[in-house]
DNA sequence: GTCTATAGACAGATAGAC
DNA sequence: GTCTATCTGTCTATAGAC
């Protein structure tokens, strides 16, 4: 391994493990046995090393994601569900979220998380949409709107994970949204008349937008 | 106005806009024009200050939410919609949800945050119950695991902002998860025969517990 | 109680030899 | 390319005068 990929390794690793600005150059150094020479030749100093690794973590992560959960890899519901339950170890805490919580990250990495994240709903989305053709889930339900709630779902069980020191609230939370998407099946084909109106009126889009 | 107050003041904020580390006596100082000297009079160190700040901070937002979405404040359903449609300034962050992603963070902040987030849940808890109650909601909910997914999706919300750097994924998510909410009214209490089953058979809480 | 001055450690970056 | 030595700034904390 090249001490260029030494470095990007371990300034991965050390931004899962304690965040950007504990990322110190000090640190990657000793992980990466290199020198100090070695990391100000191949990058402009400490931001552009842990930009360059952020975009290599953002694209690990998605190819997964689209690997394991894509289309023709099982029914729509399927592939939710399995999105929801895949193992996480929740007190170590997401690549990606935790990154978007630092209030210190520079731009240059919060663009990779953001177009991640942006991957993922795309997968999502797809998955919410077969399912809805498949007749396992309510066809009212927005879609993108839903992809991106199951997202924010995993992402809260992180942070109530983290609050309490704990993983299960990470199970709890996922266990609960897939029960309820189990609950969204869609009103039976028997012909039904005039069942009560599916909520109150509201747009399926979010209700408010701000600024 | 203390010095003393106007050092936990000037930490509060310094910790909701920029976290623990950033949160330097420098700045607090600056900030609450205290003196070094009255900083290390009253507390033996940032850290304790900072304790100090987060226990505040917690006791805020518990004491709001329970004033806000507690018992007596409406049906159950309206009051998991008010908590749920708050308006939040999601780009700015959680001041909670934020310091729990904080690798750096020491456990006597921690522990406040657990703490606000062990109150939050019992808030929401007791109105998912009232909405079962109330016929608003599925019987069939685990009341305690559906209140900590609500949390969830609001800090998942935070999340997908601050990634994408805009407000919308906020309403978005709390929107949809709205919607969801609507679409799980029990069935109707017309003698309905053998309605198909409510998702495939499975335990009611989280299907995986870790450790 | 409150202040200013200063210590000691480490951050991030540069210089220059090999 | 890779190394070691060094620079400058900031951090958290302490000292000691008022």
């Amino acid at each position: 391994m090249s001490k260029r990929e030494a470095l990007v390794e371990a300034a991965k690793s050390l931004l899962w493990e304690r965040g950007f600005h504990a990322m110190s150059p000090r640190e990657v150094l000793q992980r990466s046995r290199a020198g100090q020479g070695s990391l100000y030749h191949f990058f402009s100093g400490k931001e552009e090393l842990a930009a360059v690794a952020m975009s290599a973590v953002a694209e690990e992560v998605s190819r997964r994601i689209e690997v394991t959960c894509g289309p023709g890899t099982g029914s729509g519901i399927d592939r939710l569900e399995r999105f929801l339950m895949s193992d996480r170890d929740a007190l170590r805490g997401c690549r990606l979220g935790r990154m978007a919580q630092d209030p210190d990250l520079p731009e240059s990495l919060r663009s990779s998380v953001a177009t991640a994240f942006e991957r993922l709903r795309s997968v999502l989305e797809r998955a919410v949409q077969d399912a809805q053709r498949e007749g396992a889930l309510h066809p009212d339900l927005d879609a993108s709107a839903l992809a991106d709630t199951i997202i924010a779902v995993v992402q809260g069980g992180y942070v109530l994970a983290r609050a309490r020191g704990e993983n299960e609230p990470m199970a709890r939370v996922t266990g609960a949204m897939s029960a309820l998407l189990m609950l969204l099946k869609p009103p039976q084909n028997e012909p039904v008349v005039a069942r009560a109106p599916l909520g109150r009126p509201r747009s399926r889009k979010s209700a408010k937008r701000r600024t």
